[in-house]
RNA sequence: GCGCGUUUAGCUCAGUGGUAGAGCACUCGCUUCACACGCGAGGAGUCGCAGGUUCGAACCCUGCAACGCGCACCA
């Protein structure tokens, strides 16, 4: 046995496991092993991503739930890793190119080249989070460490791609999009998040050019998109303006045209002034009147928010904000301006470039989301469980309005869309041999003609490959897909993997869309994509479904939901039971913790100052179910405070010596050992019922409280009579009964406390007799604690009574130390206590009573008689005096007294008021009623003795 | 606009029908032989507001308010 130093210091000790857990394989899965599976995969951190208090709340909750099943005898698979996060990443590569010097714009390095980059970059910089994870103490199985960029991921991307375009899943469309001018690609809804702006609503007027002299007036709150207008539109309803449908009026700026007035059933009459400018091009709701209307599109904005020459000459070249003071000015000088208000309305923005989106037509790649029905139902039925369940209602929400979704992206890092293409008519078609055969083959397989207009005879060669809907055909190495396009030429479409065939491909014209994939696109099949899919894997077969997942709600719609298609879709079975959901943090002021704001502590900085454990305790300590956290560094102290106190707890057991665990003979069980055993046997249960149900603060602050105000406050310094005593074998058996409780305590903290409690599981000496897989080499395998069998409670001689003595003790105790302040007597100088027990009192109990009081001499006498205003408090035991020689103040003590009365009579009023209520007597449940006539004689007992105590003071 | 959540001590939060709690902060005393990152004692709350149900409401019901979040969105 080593001595332990005076003070925990962290980083050595952190160090020190961390590297023999990863040594000894402890973080290894085995899928092999015949232990029950319990799997989780970590929500992929951005790979350019440093690690963070929010990324610290997730992942010590992940190693919570993961140490703990290790200890329950689970075989566990915590599976980390990162994604390749398209956008974020190639901007800050981008950037620093930039700031290098080695570009100014990507074009001028080209795809290849930035690509290339931006690998040399992740290779550098990419792993740093899940370093700074190894700091925190998280025990992932690094050696499955997976990267949604990854060769094997990669195929696992495209393959499902073309799985869902075969299936008819994924489409391209020419639609309206969300379009992140900064980022110069198209966005998913999900990723527009939309903000309350204080704009201006500007109204003008247009003239009817059939009625020279009548006005319409328009309100906008974008002025520079009128000369993109290609209609004005009104209610078919609406009686101001029926008499003018049909009719047209000059547009306000831009080319002096003529824009027809037209009726459509979405203008609302009491809107604006009723009269809306339809601008297909600029607007989704304005696009679909243009479709109903069959009207031309007019595009004035560059695909980087800058006016075209279509928005004429005095707007064209302006920056689309610009543009729009512009606009109105130019608007106030035709005398069309008729006013302009302030107006709040709501404006969609890029979620990573923080820009307004511009609604823009553009081709994309759409999905139509796969296995809705049965993802739904999975949560609604409670085969998947989220924490806390509130969220499930905001899925069903989802899932029920859900959308398509656009997955093609216009950047150069991701997965590329696995399309090649080539626009062919009759002649092309005949002059390209290979492109012929590739076609006639399709053709014939979807028994249709070809581009040629020769049709061909079907042959039969066997089996038929995938005959599909829509004209695509599957092959096992292709899928393919002839598309008529308008001007009678068509698209041909090969979808491949096979680099035979790209290689064909290429040679033949093909080109490949240089489109990317959505990020989410590649994180939703994580959870099997990680563990071999599409190989039938012993990973899988052991691992899949995983058991929890840890995430924040807001990636619900981003992560958790199209996990969950993509695991019913490919797996056929959902991709985890059960969805915890974390709160945000935010500092004081109740702000989301960011770079910017500078409110965003540096996790490592914490972990330096006051270790990993600390930050960890401190975390979960201040993280309940279902709220967000907010975070104070206080937290992180107190749990930096918890360590320390541990730390010396176990020092002074050590500095008692004596045999490691030594066996607890029954016979010489104090009442304070009963006790203390009774109370681990109370916290062994709450903990572990408060984990089962996710909630990891309650488990905290029960093994908080049980630790330090029952173990250390109480039987602590209770067991110091005896250690400091003389009887030997009791001395022994209250050492036991110590590592009894403390080794079992270890363990109950080992998820929170991964280090502090290695480190004391082993110097403590409790590795020493255990089998090395059961705790005999780390605590990390050790046996959760399970509450006391009925033997257990037996042998202990553990029952509802068994710890009514060190109550009355201990209340004994805290009335002395009353009478103490209320005498102003120091707490550390000796004071002689006299107790006047009402029943039997061992010695060994007023020994310890003694102790705690620090009471010098400590007499027990039932024959004392007290000399008239000698202080006293009543106590379960008895009453207990404070003798004060020369000093007694009669009147003093009768005050003092009287204010007790006081209050006990406020008690007694208030019970005797409900019991004397007939209805409450009538009403109330016997037991009740049995508790309140039980309370009524306590206080009624204890007025009694009070009063007692105040006549014998005399009358003054 | 629809939906969800929150509102309890100065702060952060427990407490789902029966005597209002914890940690931190604060006040007072204490360098006592595990620990001053500590020990002991203490003060502190109209439980957001208004109604209702009940013998009894922080807790159940209704309405309102404030704050936060999600969804939708009218130019």
């Amino acid at each position: 046995m080593t001595e332990i130093p005076k003070t925990y210091e962290p980083a050595a000790i952190e160090s020190k496991w961390y590297a023999d857990w990863e040594a000894k394989g402890c973080f290894a899965a085995d899928p092999a092993s015949d232990k029950p599976a319990y799997s989780i995969v970590i929500p992929p951190p951005n790979v350019t991503g440093h690690l963070t208090l929010g990324h610290v709340l997730n992942n010590t909750i992940q190693d919570i739930l993961a140490r703990r099943a290790r200890m329950l005898g689970k075989e566990v698979l915590w599976l980390p890793g990162t994604d390749h996060a398209g956008i974020a990443t190639q901007n800050v590569v981008e950037k620093t190119l930039r700031k290098e010097g080695a570009m100014k714009h990507r074009d001028d390095l080209g795809r290849e080249a930035l690509v290339a980059k931006i690998w040399e970059w992740k290779e550098k910089y990419g792993g740093i989070i899940l370093k700074q994870l190894r700091a925190l103490g998280a025990s992932c199985d690094w050696s499955r460490t997976r990267f949604t960029m990854d060769p094997e991921y990669s195929a696992c991307v495209q393959r499902v791609f073309v799985d869902l375009y075969k299936k008819g899943l994924i489409y391209r469309g020419k639609r309206m999009v969300n379009w992140c001018p900064a980022s110069l690609t198209a966005l998913s809804d999900e990723e527009v998040i939309m903000k309350e702006q204080n704009g201006l609503m500007y109204h003008f007027r247009v003239e009817v050019v059939e009625e020279p002299g009548t006005f319409l007036t328009i309100a906008t709150t974008r002025p520079e998109t009128i000369p993109a207008d290609t209609a004005v539109a009104v209610n078919p309803n609406d009686p101001r303006y029926t008499h003018l449908i049909g009719k047209h009026v000059w547009r306000a700026l831009g080319e002096r045209v003529q824009i027809p007035i037209i009726a459509d059933n979405h203008v609302t009459f009491d809107f604006g002034t009723g009269v809306l400018k339809v601008t297909p091009a600029h607007d989704k709701a304005d696009y679909e009147i243009g479709l109903r209307h069959k009207l031309p599109v007019i595009d004035v904005l560059t695909p980087d928010g800058k006016m075209t020459a279509l928005a004429g000459a005095e707007l064209e070249g302006m920056e689309r904000f610009a543009a729009r003071k512009k606009s109105a000015e130019l608007l106030e000088a035709a005398g069309a301006l008729e006013k302009t208000e302030p107006y709040k309305n709501n404006v969609g923005f890029s979620e990573r470039a923080d820009v307004p989106i511009e609604p823009r037509l553009s081709e994309q790649w759409f999905l139509k989301y796969p296995s809705v029905e049965s993802s739904k139902a999975c949560v609604a039925d409670g085969s998947m469980r989220f924490f806390p369940d509130r969220w499930a209602k905001v899925y069903d929400h989802w899932m029920t309005g859900i959308q398509d979704w656009c997955i093609s992206r216009q950047l150069w890092w991701g997965h590329r869309v696995p399309v090649w293409k080539i626009r062919i008519n009759g002649d092309s078609f005949r002059a390209n041999l290979a492109l012929n055969v590739l076609v006639e083959d399709h053709c014939q397989n979807a028994r249709i003609p070809t581009p040629a207009g020769d049709y061909q005879v079907l042959i039969n060669r066997g089996a038929w490959p995938d005959q599909l809907e829509n004209g695509v055909v599957g092959f096992a190495n292709k899928v393919t897909h002839l598309i008529p396009l308008s001007n009678g030429d068509f698209e041909f479409r090969v979808l491949t993997l096979d680099s035979e065939v790209i290689s064909i491909l290429e040679e033949t014209g093909f080109t490949q869309d240089p489109d990317v994939l959505d990020t989410w696109f590649s994180s939703w099949l994580w959870p099997f994509a990680t563990m071999g899919w599409p190989e039938k894997t012993s990973t899988l077969a052991k691992f899949y479904p995983t058991t929890d997942l840890v995430t924040g709600p807001d990636i619900i719609f981003f992560w958790v939901a199209r996990m969950i298609m993509a695991g019913y879709e490919y797996m056929g079975e959902l991709p985890f039971k059960n969805v915890y959901f974390t709160g945000i943090i935010r500092d004081k002021q109740g702000r989301k913790l960011s770079k910017s704001l500078g409110n965003s502590p540096d996790p490592l900085d914490l972990i330096a100052k006051y270790g990993a454990d600390a930050l960890r305790f401190g975390t979960m300590r201040s993280a309940p179910l279902g709220t967000d956290v907010i975070y104070d560094e206080k937290n992180v102290e107190l749990g930096r405070n918890f360590c320390t106190k541990l730390w010396n707890a176990a020092r002074f057991r050590q500095m008692h010596g004596g045999e490691t665990e030594g066996e607890i003979r029954p016979d010489f069980l104090t009442s304070d050992d009963k006790w203390i055993l009774a109370r681990l046997n109370d916290v062994i249960r709450e903990v572990s019922i408060a984990l089962d149900e996710y909630r990891f603060s309650d488990a905290s602050g029960a093994l908080y409280r049980f630790f330090w105000s029952e173990y250390c406050d109480w039987y602590v310094e209770a067991s110091k009579a005896t250690l400091y005593g003389t009887d030997e074998a009791r001395k022994a058996n209250t050492l036991a009964v110590m590592d009894f409780v403390f080794s079992h305590t270890l363990r109950l903290f080992h998820p929170y406390l991964p280090f502090i409690t290695e480190e004391l599981w082993n110097s403590m000496g409790f590795a020493n007799d255990l089998p090395a897989k059961q705790g005999g080499d780390t605590i990390m395998f050790a046996v959760w604690p399970k509450p006391f069998t009925s033997e257990e409670l037996g042998y202990f001689c553990l029952d509802e009574t068994s710890d009514a003595l060190a109550k009355a003790k201990y209340a004994t105790v805290e009335a002395g130390r009353g009478l103490r302040r209320d005498f102003n007597l120091p707490g550390n100088k000796k004071n002689r206590f006299i107790l006047k027990p009402s029943g039997a009192l061992e010695a060994h109990e007023a020994n310890v009573i003694a102790n705690l009081l620090n009471a010098e001499p400590f007499e027990v006498d039932a024959a004392f008689t007290p000399t008239k205003g000698t202080p006293v408090a009543l106590t379960p035991i008895g009453e207990l005096f404070l003798p004060l020689e020369g000093l007694i103040d009669v009147a003093a003590e009768r005050e003092r007294i009287g204010k007790e009365i006081t209050k006990v009579e406020a008690e007694l009023d208030k019970v005797r008021a409900k019991l004397a209520d007939e209805n409450f007597a009538a009403k109330v449940p016997a037991k009740v009623l049995e508790e309140h006539r039980q309370r009524e004689i306590d206080w009624a007992e204890k007025h009694a003795q009070l009063v007692k105590m105040r006549d014998a003071l005399g009358a003054s």
